[in-house]
DNA sequence: TGACACTATGGCGTACGACGATATAGCGTG
DNA sequence: CACGCTATATCGTCGTACGCCATAGTGTCA
């Protein structure tokens, strides 16, 4: 283990809505409202981050150097002048591999508590 | 997928604190002083709650009837009076396991970003 | 004997984060 | 013409975590 994880651990545990927005954009590179469509396609729709939700999550990852705003637009053709593209920094990748972690080993706990069946149904 | 199902999910997600408290009654009725102790240990000391944290959500998992706690004490012979002991009621075991679940879901999608090796180390 | 650490419970104040409401604004549709 | 969607952003409120303090008995060590 290197300062680099060291470093990455020292952010969580994360909130579930920051997680869920830097899944979001592990992915792929996407602006405000596609991560807040993302969110709830992926999650069936049980997750809907509000737009106050988000945009401070992002405010404070730009801040913390977790993402950064894509100064290049992608030269699509259903472009949006409107909207502001986000990437993970590799920074941001460690400490969202580190909650991950951090949530795998609970719940191997979890799993010892019997709270959770052993094998995946998903 | 029944109303107790529903109701269950309907209280999360937990905030990490909630659901270690949960997890450590979840093997054992515990004294507040011992859960801390048993999240401490169980974490390899990674997870530390301060008592002001503990004895929070332990007022508010009493009164959400996620716990209970025990006016009988266990007869054991190295009993301290000033111990209160908790219990875990069905709902609770329900909450952390819905918990849990929502967890394992967010984790696979975790996996299928690469966030996470996919076979278990520990 | 005095200082410190541990067990055990509990309150208080602060700081931070989630979230709904609100604002702005162009576009499309009934 | 009202509504809903896309898209961004702020504000105020409320809830939670957490450190700090208080209390108190027991044990340990110099």
């Amino acid at each position: 283990m290197g300062a680099a994880q060291d470093k990455a651990e020292s952010f969580g545990p994360l909130t579930p809505a920051m997680f869920h927005v830097l899944l979001a954009l592990a992915g792929d590179d996407l602006h405000g409202y596609a991560i807040l469509k993302e969110v709830e396609l992926r999650t069936g729709g049980k997750v809907r981050l509000s737009t106050g939700t988000l945009y401070g999550i992002i405010k404070r990852l730009l801040n913390d150097g977790l993402v950064v705003e894509l100064r290049s637009r992608p030269a699509e053709s259903n472009d949006d002048e409107r909207r502001r593209y986000y990437r993970l920094t590799p920074q941001g990748r460690q400490v969202a591999t580190a909650e991950a972690e951090r949530m795998d080993e609970i719940l191997s706990i979890a799993r010892s508590r019997n709270l959770l069946k052993k094998i995946r149904t998903a």
